[in-house]
RNA sequence: GGGCGAAUAGCUCAGUUGGUUUAGAGCGCCUGCCUUACAAGCAGGAAGUCGGGGGUUCGAAUCCCUCUUCGCCCACCA
């Protein structure tokens, strides 16, 4: 390579594709599992398999790529596993809105041609993350690039489920859970977020049976709900409601006859005190249902759609309305009965689907449930033994909470999209038998039929194995062996609950260790309003994009650069050029750099090692003694995971020290024929060779 | 109702356990330079009561208390 050929300013496009591709031919991604080398392992956060890369993969897996490629300069046998996550609400989503524009539905195609056009769709369009990650030069070992629905990793999942069930973890359970009605699908408890907004808060005559002109006064959110009601409850301790207790009133609309009860789960001071109790469309009010002496029934007044049922309970004119428009009328019909007290204006928060934003349903269903306080207690106690570590800290303590107080897990989801649940029930009525097993019985003891659960299992059920499933387990393959557990765990702290404590859980349970030493909870991506980057918003920054511009260099160093630990990164949408320039400059501030001690190196150069401290000037002595000190530098920030401080300290040393003095200082001898040439051009190559880092000598560019 | 984070030059942000900083960088701005590695550059410069108030200390952007403004998370007050 002649350098004097080569344009002064860097142009990335032409260089870094083709670096990309020697490193790739040379191998130097992948990881031997045969190897003496110390390993190191990260396995990346699987983006959704329909993932595009967005701003925030950028940060993630640039940082996860300072590490992996700083282990392996170090010399130590690095991996860094890729994949992809099938997602099974998102990516049921997508193509169920691709069919939509052909004016189908799922279940107009049917179940198995459904998955199967998931499966074309994801084998067309999906894995261009993956592209994507190599043109922002992500140094993962691809020959071992998975996915969640693989065959092998399902085989693992599988596995899980059946062992969970056997040890008497994982059980069937009757319950209420949060309904997303678009999706048509139950969703764990940390699926269904909370949003705040005001609504209104109805009270509502509820008039006595035996004292018509009397009444109690009821508070809810949802009136549309009170035709499930089974009895009313006030706290024991009320004495408002003393002459009451025991006595029944009408559920307005419909007469029909409910008692009134105690519980301690009432507030008092909320509302008027007596709670309105709705089994089948309030997980609390299941609750105090159960624990209620009386024999009280669950009616279900909302289906799956969330609409009004037709079950007599329900005024006809409500029937098959969807639950908005029933709460509407239901309010008139109140209005109308004078049986509305009153109405406050209320600010309350409600649960949302975390993938389509609707308000989900409470629901009364039969559900499969992970037994979680089991599980969470070594996960607990590797975190208070310091085993595991959170960076920043301040996240320990939100993963410790968590599991302090967790609650089981809904893993069943109603869809198409996912590993199917092992388990088959008889059809049989008289035998009714469950069969959970890793392959399928073609029958009943009994002599009957079984059918297969209809349902899939949570996508998160299949990621929280990724540590280790995707090194062959349960296999004892070479690369479990090896390559478990690993190290460091880079991802964003919104996903602590749903796959970080997971994984910690499921790596002691099933491996006997802890999955990783380190998380590093990196920041958010924002614009300069603070406003996280989204689609909806219009306010991302495509990385691609970015790269195209400035080379994946100056994306990566300035999105390094740009965030302390684990702090958000802000920038400009609407001014790339400011946002992005200190990466480019220095790209091409380094470009210069190399140019520059290329053209020199053509002449002869004393080898480092030969040279005899007193024949060096001052000068040579200087910056030897500054590149040592910015490699001690560069290696203790990264081994705290203080990546934005590493950043600084190659930019001053390289741009103010190797470039502003000492190149500057010495042009006049690098052009010289005699000792003192070869000395200070062998002390530059010296700053920018590997070797300084790795004590090997090998170009800063390859393995 | 609990918990957490942020507030430092016009803008975007560093500042690791209180003291080598009389507060740093990039962008922008001002002055002078196309000095053959780089004008995406070089030499130099202006610019901040480190959100307000109080406290601890010989010493605080850094620790404690409090207030204000943004943002986030958790929670069975319907």
């Amino acid at each position: 390579m002649k350098a004097l050929e080569l344009p002064p300013t860097y142009d990335p496009s032409t260089i870094e594709r083709a670096i990309y591709q020697r490193w790739m031919d040379a191998g130097v991604f992948t990881a031997d599992n045969a190897s003496d080398r110390d390993p190191y392992v990260i396995v990346i956060p699987p983006p959704n398999v329909t993932d595009v890369l967005h701003m925030g993969h950028g940060l993630n897996n640039t940082l996860q790529d300072v590490l992996i490629r700083f282990e392996r300069m170090r010399g130590r046998e690095a991996l860094w596993l890729p994949g992809t996550d099938h997602a099974g609400i998102a990516t049921q989503n997508v193509v169920e809105r691709v069919i939509a524009q052909e004016g189908l539905t799922r279940h107009d195609v049917g179940r198995d041609a459904f998955v199967k056009r998931i499966w074309s769709h994801v084998e067309t369009k999906g894995s261009t993350i993956l592209e994507q990650l190599k043109a922002i030069g992500a140094s993962c070992d691809w020959s071992r690039t998975r996915f969640t629905l693989d065959e092998e990793y399902s085989r693992a999942v599988i596995k899980v489920f059946v062992t969970l069930y056997h040890e008497d973890l994982l059980y069937r359970g009757h319950r209420v859970i949060h309904w997303c009605p678009r999706c048509s699908t139950s969703l764990s408890d940390e699926e269904a977020e909370f949003h705040d907004r005001t609504a209104q808060l109805y009270h509502i005559r509820y008039r006595l049976r035996d004292e018509p002109q009397r009444h109690v006064v009821v508070a809810t959110t949802r009136p549309e709900t009170m035709f499930g009601d089974v009895c009313l409850v006030f706290h024991p301790d009320d004495e408002r409601f003393a002459d009451v207790n025991g006595r029944s009133v009408l559920i307005p609309l419909s007469d029909i006859e409910i008692p009134i009860g105690t519980s301690d789960h009432v507030e008092q001071d909320f509302g008027t005190g007596m709670l309105k109790v709705t089994p089948a469309h309030d997980a609390n009010d299941f609750d105090i249902a159960n624990e209620s002496p009386l024999d009280l029934d669950r009616p279900v007044v909302i289906d799956e759609h969330a609409k009004m049922t037709n079950i007599d309970r329900v005024p006809v004119s409500l029937q098959g309305l969807d639950r908005d428009e029933a709460r509407k009328q239901t309010v008139e019909l109140l209005e109308k009965a004078g049986l509305m007290d009153r109405i406050e204006p209320y600010e309350h928060r409600v649960r949302k689907c975390y993938r389509c934003h609707t308000i989900v349903e409470p629901f009364l269903s039969d559900q499969w449930f992970v037994k979680m306080k089991p599980l969470a207690a070594p996960a607990l106690a590797a975190y208070r033994q310091g085993d595991i570590r959170f960076v920043p800290e301040r996240w320990g303590k939100v993963y410790e909470n968590w599991l302090e107080d967790i609650r089981d897990w809904n893993i069943s989801r109603q869809l198409w999209w996912g590993h199917r649940i092992p388990a088959w029930y008889c059809t049989s009525e008289s035998c009714g038998k469950t069969i959970v097993a890793e392959s399928a019985p073609n029958k009943c003891e009994c002599g009957a039929v079984l059918r297969q659960d209809e349902d899939v299992l949570d996508t998160w059920f299949s990621s929280w194995l990724w540590p280790f499933a995707t090194l062959g387990w349960p296999n004892k393959t070479p690369d479990v062996r090896r390559f478990y557990p690993n190290h460091s765990m880079v991802t964003g702290p919104d996903i602590i609950f749903f796959w970080v404590a997971r994984m910690i859980m499921a790596g002691f349970h099933f491996m006997g260790e802890k999955p990783f030493t380190t998380v590093y909870l990196n920041g958010m991506v924002r614009d300069t309003q603070n406003r996280k980057m989204s689609k909806s918003l219009g306010n991302g920054i495509d990385p691609l994009h970015v790269v195209e511009r400035y080379g994946a260099d100056a994306l990566r160093y300035t999105v390094v650069a740009g965030s302390a630990t684990g702090a958000d990164v802000n920038l400009d949408p609407d001014d790339l050029d400011t946002s992005f320039a200190v990466g480019r400059n220095f790209a091409n501030k380094l470009w210069n750099i190399g140019r520059f001690i290329l053209t020199n190196l053509e002449k002869p150069v004393t080898p480092i090692a030969a040279i005899d401290a007193g024949q060096m000037e001052l000068a040579d002595r200087w910056i030897l003694a500054r590149t040592q000190r910015a490699v001690t530098e560069t290696t203790e920030a990264l081994d705290a995971f203080r990546f934005s401080e590493t950043a600084n300290t190659i930019y001053h040393f390289l741009w103010d020290e190797v470039a502003d003095w000492y190149i500057e200082q010495v042009k006049p001898r690098l052009g010289q024929d005699g000792p003192s040439g070869e000395i200070a051009r062998s002390v530059l190559g010296r700053t920018l060779h590997r070797r300084a880092v790795t004590g090997r000598c090998r170009p800063l560019y390859s393995r």
